[in-house]
This record gives structure tokens, C-alpha cells and sequence, in this order.
DNA sequence: TGCCTATATGTTATAGTATAACATGGTTGT
DNA sequence: ACAACCATGTTATACTATAACATATAGGCA
């Protein structure tokens, strides 16, 4: 309830979340002794730099944007630290991984993908948890790491798509 | 709650499910007036030949042993059919392929794969649906399609792990 | 029956995603 | 300075999936 909104509105001031997905991280690797190096850094801005999911490969034409001509392993080891501290999460079905911008522990996200204009949204909802756990527990299944990603359309797209001419501008989100 | 148990004992009489699976098919296949040949029956004979998910060149090299010689996209184009029709469903998180063994319309199945035994239960909780629908409309997210997809342990693997002597051996399942 | 068209399959090549194995370099604490 | 550990570089390769075009086969219809 006192989280922001998962979907922000197309024009909002994206070197806002940016910023706070970066000091986050530098708190997280500090508290835990763990290194956020330059490269890891840079790997992070640039899955950062869009609310939208983002493949390896892609990640790492934008690390030779740089002058650089890194091997696919270096953005894969990146990415296997940046998800082990929580600070990036892996979407299975696009093979694409986004930066962590929820509060609090992590429990089995829901991972909100728009369909339109690619943006996700991390949602943490305990209802959802419960009632996956409960069935579960109904087949004598214990869940233990759950997948939960969900293909849709945001509120903004949804809008566009009733009144394709009104706010077609705001459909084109991407940051 | 009429549905046969998620997960069925490691020595159940597998050769009824699959002849089953095979039967469905069949029907669909007439009642829709689409084709069930040969190649896309052997097939899904192969995904159904164990309740544990198969990857595609997993798939390809059962294939083999029958004396052919098929291509990557045989089996792809296979599992297209088969996908389109319900009758197998892709665990995106695994890059693998089950059978479908639930009765009943399609709406957001949600996967239990055991990371023991590999076998995987396909649920269709209404109360799961609920939350999910529920929780991502009130960030105005309209669910399309969703991808649940859970690790975890089944009952018997957890027993087994509880007391490792104990039947340890009806922990082998894979079929 | 024989042709026509849809659909299905064969064939070859390639795109896209991810990891193995081993060498080298940098940081930290002593 | 040294040792130990962690991070990165380098090369090669495994695994997953699709593109593009040729050929074949099944069923409907003249």
C-alpha cells in the first residue's frame, strides 16, 4: 500500500529511479561487504536505464557504446551478481532482466509485463503468495521459489488501445 | 476437486496415462478437424512418456532413436501444433516441454515442478486466478497471459527428504 | 480420376541465449 | 612484499530456437 505505483506514467523523471536503483545498490553492497565494481555498476545502470526488460546481448551492445568489446560471460557474471544481492531479477519468458524496484525482503514477485510498450512492473502481492502457497499446499506441494510472470496491458496502453487517438504520445514509454 | 491428484506415486500405472493423453489428443484433433500425424503424435508420445519436463533436443534425440534423422525445427513445429492445441504446454522457466493432464478449459494453469524428481503438476487453482486478476487490476494491469511456474517439492520427495532411509527408492518417479 | 490448393515436412543455414575452462589481473589483510 | 581471494579476460563451445526456401502429401472439387 505505501509502495509507489508499478506503473509510472511515461513522462515521469526516470534519472529519479535511476539514481535510487544505484544508491540502493551501494547500500545493499556496503551492508554486505559484497563489491559493486565498475563494470557491474555499468551493467546495472544500463538494466536500469528502462523500465522495460532487457536481454543479455542488448546489454552488452551498450557496454561497447563504450568503447569496450566485452565477451557475453562478463554480462552474464554481472547479472548472476546483481540477482544474487536482489538487485536485478531474470524474466524467464523473455529471456530479459530488469532492475529490482520494489521495497522490503523478497518473496515471490509477480512481474507485470505490458505487452504493448514492454514496461514490467514489480508487484509483491500476499494474497497471491497465499493463495499459491495454500493450493500448493492443497497437492502437498512446498513452494520454494515461484515464477510468476504475467503477460497483459498496462493502464496507460489499455487507455490508448479504447481511445487509440487520445494520449497516443503517452504510449510510447520505454524510460 | 473432481481433478486425479497433481502427483501421482512414483509406481503408478503410467502407461494409462499416456494412453490417455494420446486418446485426448485424438479427440481434439477430430472435433477441431485439425491433423494428428504421425510425426506429431510421436511426439507428443514422448513428452507424455514421463511426467517430468523434456527439452526440445531431448525430445529430437528420441526421435533419433527410430531410425530418422530430424531437424530442430521438426520438433519445434511439432510442439507449435501441439502448443496451439492444448495438448502440450512450455515451462518457459526450464526451456521445456510436459504434457497436458488437466481436464477443462485453459485459464492460467500454474506449474509445480519438484526439483527432486523433476515431475511436474499442473494446477489450475481458481483462488490463484482470483489474486492475480484481482491484485493486477488494482495497479490497472489488465492480465492476458500468465506465465506460474513453481519450484518447490512435491510430498513424496519431501518425505524422502525428511527421512532420506525411508523409501528412499520411490524417490527415482521420472515417469 | 486428376488437378488444385492447403497443409505438412525436408533441408540448409543461421540467430539468439548461456556456460565451461583456464589464464590473468587487482584488492585486501597481514 | 606476500598470500589468498575475488574479479575479469580470453577462447571456445553448448544449448535453444527460427528463417527461408524446396518438396511432398492429403483432401476437396471439377
Amino acid at each position: 500500500m505505501s509502495d509507489p505505483p508499478l506503473f509510472l506514467a511515461s513522462d515521469h523523471d526516470h534519472r529519479a529511479c535511476a539514481r535510487a536503483i544505484l544508491a540502493h545498490a551501494e547500500g545493499v553492497c556496503r551492508a554486505r561487504g559484497t563489491r559493486l565494481t565498475v563494470q557491474r555498476r555499468r551493467v546495472l545502470e544500463i538494466v536500469a536505464s528502462s523500465h522495460a526488460a532487457i536481454g543479455a546481448y542488448a546489454i552488452m551492445d551498450r557496454l561497447k557504446e563504450g568503447g569496450g568489446h566485452p565477451a557475453p560471460i562478463a554480462v552474464y557474471r554481472a547479472l548472476d551478481f546483481l540477482i544474487a544481492n536482489s538487485l536485478v531479477h531474470r524474466i524467464a519468458s523473455r529471456n530479459a532482466y530488469i532492475a529490482c524496484t520494489h521495497v522490503g525482503p523478497h518473496r515471490g514477485s509477480q512481474f507485470l509485463i505490458c505487452r504493448r510498450c514492454g514496461t514490467v512492473g514489480e508487484m509483491t502481492s500476499e494474497r497471491v503468495w497465499q493463495a499459491l502457497v495454500g493450493a500448493a499446499a492443497g497437492a502437498g506441494f512446498s513452494v520454494v521459489a515461484p515464477v510468476i510472470e504475467v503477460e497483459g496491458e498496462c493502464a496507460a496502453c489499455h487507455a490508448a488501445t479504447a481511445a487509440p487517438d487520445a494520449a497516443a504520445t503517452d504510449t510510447v514509454a520505454g524510460t
